[in-house]
Formats: structure tokens, sequence, C-alpha cells
RNA sequence: GCAACAGCCCGUUCUAUCGCCACGAUACGUUUUACGAAUCGGGGAGGAAAGUCGGGACAACACAGAGCACCAUACUUCCUAACGGGAAGGCUCCGAUAUAUUUCGGAGACAGCAAGUGCCACAGAAAAUAACAGCCUAAGCUCCUUUUUACAGGAGAUGGCAAUGGUGAAAACGCGAGGUAAGAGCUCACGCCACAUUAAGGUGACUUAAUGCGGGGGUAAACCUUAUGGGUUGAAAGGCUAAAUAUACCGGGGUUUGAGGGUUGCUCGCCCGAUCCCGAAGGGUAAGCCGUUAGAUCCUGCCGGUGACGACAGGACCAGAUAAAUGAUAGAAUUCCGGCUGAUACCGGAAACAGAAUCCCGCUUACAGGACUGUUGCUUUU
RNA sequence: CGGGAUGUGGCGCAGUUGGUUAGCGUGCUGGUCUGGGGGACCAGAGGCCGUGAGUUCGAGUCUCACCAUCCCGA
């Protein structure tokens, strides 16, 4: 199901503050990905942030662009880290910042995200072996 | 037809696939409400949503009153819920055309320096009381000379004057005549300006004409004066529900002889009035609903008005998110740019400015391209 | 959403009530002292005062509009 639904979003002010105190980073070029695990009884195994800061960004349009843009692309191709949170009944929740002042095509994109992904599922099972 | 200027309006479209947000309907589950997931239906950024520069609506608190502050505005009339906005008009200045002055276009924070105070660098005698240089010394005073013995001449003291001073952004209304010892709006004619009165026109600003009185440098985006207006706060307003608790303790100050609070900033006055203020330290919560989208609303027609705008009739319901929806990808069309060409075709690139957050009316700023109207100029055809 | 401050040589700051030629420290360039470096001394360059209008005889300064940066308020 390539959805992106409420549920699916990280909107707790608490659960934000906790995760950028205490989450786990690495960088993907140009994305910052902050991560950690939670308890949670939610039927989705993921709840995301996603944010473009006014710092690179000065312009309202450019940043609703880019976040719908990676928006667009997690939703299509999150299935994969989906399956594999259901298989080891866990929760996570994470951010994606955009942290680069030039713009990238929807392809280029769309392969960053999809190795981000990859590489959340190897820190996933580094952490909890 | 083309170009320039001004005004006004619009500001990409279609298809496919996959999504997001709220609303309505249907049947289903838990079943009191409500909530959950499903299907269907129609809806989902702007002319500036921006800057937050004015003004309102709305809300809470306050509302015997007086004075002083403070802030805003500033030609007139009208429009508007209101405005520092708009319309029409007046005046002043600038540009063009013809050169009496008219016509066209543009600009103006456009009340008052003749209410007071301040300031005006350098230069210059002097930047506003008129001083200095200078000119004159008539009348009256002192001395001297000559002698026709007083009418003269000279010097001094005393007094008068604002013409001359060529510097400056700006020089004591301009210019001419009279007048005088020398001079001066001191007087007069013409002209400029200010004020007052009257008459005519205009709702009015004002215009024209006459009479009287008068002479004034500039600067109020200098202080200020006059007139008019202004209660304070601001959706983080405000109301409700849920959850949670502790005015702990310590230090300082005040108090029924009136502390403290409210009343706009202050003073007076008025009202309430018995645990009140400050510091330090600590405990709990920070979740949701209403406000929140039907309104100075939008569209069409017609009428009134020079116009801004208003009246009437009919129709429509048109975003409501909240770590914040309104999208992404692919293809096509349309427009523009570049390459190439005699021209099409073809290839490549671009599609402006920009994203609601309580709402509305203005202003300002940004903006690819296009449509319409008017004026002026050139050209072609009839 | 509301309120406020700042913008001046490369960098950090002064600049009064509009006035003649906009200063200071540091840095930069050249020279002198030294065998050389550091350091000291001397000289010099570098500013349309954030941008654009307006008021004024004359704006860094006054007024308006715009641009940028920063701060405060739950």
């Amino acid at each position: 199901m390539q959805t992106f639904k409420k549920e699916e979003r990280l909107c707790k002010k608490k659960t934000i503050k906790i995760l950028f105190e205490e989450g786990k980073k690495f960088h993907v070029y140009p994305f910052k990905i902050i991560w950690m695990d939670i308890e949670s009884d939610s039927k989705y195994p993921v709840r995301i942030l996603i944010s473009v800061s006014k710092r690179f960004f000065k312009k309202a349009v450019d940043r609703n662009k880019i976040r719908r843009q990676i928006r667009e692309v997690y939703r299509k191709n999150k299935s994969l880290f989906y399956e594999y949170l259901s298989r080891q009944k866990k929760h996570c929740v994470f951010a994606i910042l955009y942290t680069d002042g030039a713009f990238i095509t929807f392809k280029e994109l769309e392969k960053k995200i999809i190795i981000i992904l990859q590489r959340l599922i190897d820190e996933h099972e580094k952490t909890f072996k």
C-alpha cells in the first residue's frame, strides 16, 4: 500500500524532543537521518518527520516542493522497510533532514532514499543483534 | 497594420497512474453519544496568499469626572464600516506645444515662520536686535580763519542715516520719480505679496473685481501653535472539557492610623478593600474541543451618479490544515528563447513572481506572457 | 501572530544639535632601524556611509518606502 496517512507522520512534540536528544544519526548526502526505536501499538511500524530548513531555502515555495518530493519518494519505496520491521515486530521513528542549499532531480532523490532505507535496515540489525 | 505611453483585466491547459486534507451520503463493526475502516459524490492557495505599513470586524477587561502629558492626521467636497485609502475639483511647481497665454501631461507631508523660541557652516561689513566701514553734520553747542561783520568757510564734539559694501543657497519688497544736510515706502505712480471688508460666481477649496490697512529672508520631514480624532490589550484574544497538584520551606518589606487592586501614562478625584508585594527555591501540567469559516461574500442583470461608489432583483455556497493538506511522476498541447535554415520542419532548454494559518478593506513591493480600451505618431488600401 | 534593534575601509567599532576634508584600533602595501626574523618607527592605499526617493542652500545624521541580519514575547 503506497499510502501516507496521518498515523505515519510524527506529530507528538514529546517524541520529537526525545528523538532529537537521544536518536542515532548518520549522513547520506544531502540528507541527515536521526532515528530511534520506540514502543508503540500502532498498526503502522514507522513514523517519519521530514524537515527542510529555512536556512537553506528562504522561500516557502521551495521548501514545500522539496518536502513533497521527499514524501512522494518515501511513500512509493517504504514497503521494503515496512516488511522488515513487521517481521521483527518493532516500531521505529526517524527524521529526515535536507541539509543542502541546491535542488537535486527527482531520480537522484529516489536513489538516495532507497540507499537510506537500506542503511536503516542495516543499522537496525546491528543494534539489536 | 506597426510603435510608444496610459488605464484596466487574465495570469497555463488536458490525459493517465499513484497519493494527501476536510465535508456530505450509503450500508458495516464496536455499539448510548461517538469512533473506526470501506465505497460513492462534489470541493481544495493568490493577484499579490508576501511585506505587516494603515484601517476595521470580532473578543476580553474597563467605562462619575477634571487637568496635564502622549500619539496620529493636516487644500476642499464627496465615497466608505473605517483608513494615512479612493474619486472629482482647487492652488502651486515642472515638462512639451504653440509663444498674450491657452492646451496636453506629470509631481506635490498643500494648515500656520505677519504667535513665540531656536538654527542658518564657509564666504561676507552684516544671516536679522540691525552692529561695522562709510556718508552727512542741516538745526542747536565749542574753537579757529577771513572779513563785505553777517548770510560764509574749516575743525571738533554731538547727532542723523540705512542709499553704498558684490560675498553667499539666501542680503532687509522690485524699479522709477519726488524729497533731504545725507538718506530711507518718508511720499507718489506701476508691479509683487499678506490680511480685512464688500460685490459677483461656486456646496466648498478658490477665482474675478473694488476699497482699506500694511511691508514681511529662509527653515515647522527644528521645537512648537491651531484644528480634528484617539479607553487598553490582541486569536498566544476569549470560553469549555480532561489530566495534575503543595499559597511547601526560607529571606526582605508593608499593613484597618488604609497595605494593595481597578479606573489609559501621570496628578487629583472615585470605586473595591484584608493578607499583600518582592527575591530565592520547589511541585504539577503543557492533551483536546469551540472560537473557525455565510461573509462590509461572490456572480448576473438593471437603475442612479462626471466618478469613487450606492440602491434594487435573481441566483450561488466557494480551502479550513495545526511539526501544518491542497501533491508527485510520465506524456501531449500552448507560449517564449537558443541552434540550424532561403523558409517550414527538426533538436535542446524554459514556463514568471510566489504558498493560506481568525476574517475583511486598502496601501506597498515582486512578476514570464497574453487580452481589451483610449491617446499620439508613422505607413498601406478604399 | 505581536514587539524591538542594527547596517559606516578586509574585520571590530566612533561620528554631538544637519555644515566645510567621515575618524579610531587591527589588518594590508612600501620604506627605515637589524646580519636575518619578530618588534618599533615613518609614509601610503583602501568608503557613492545597506538600496531608492523626498525635505533642505547642503544629509552618515531628518522623513518615507524597500532589502538584509539579529533579538524578545507562549
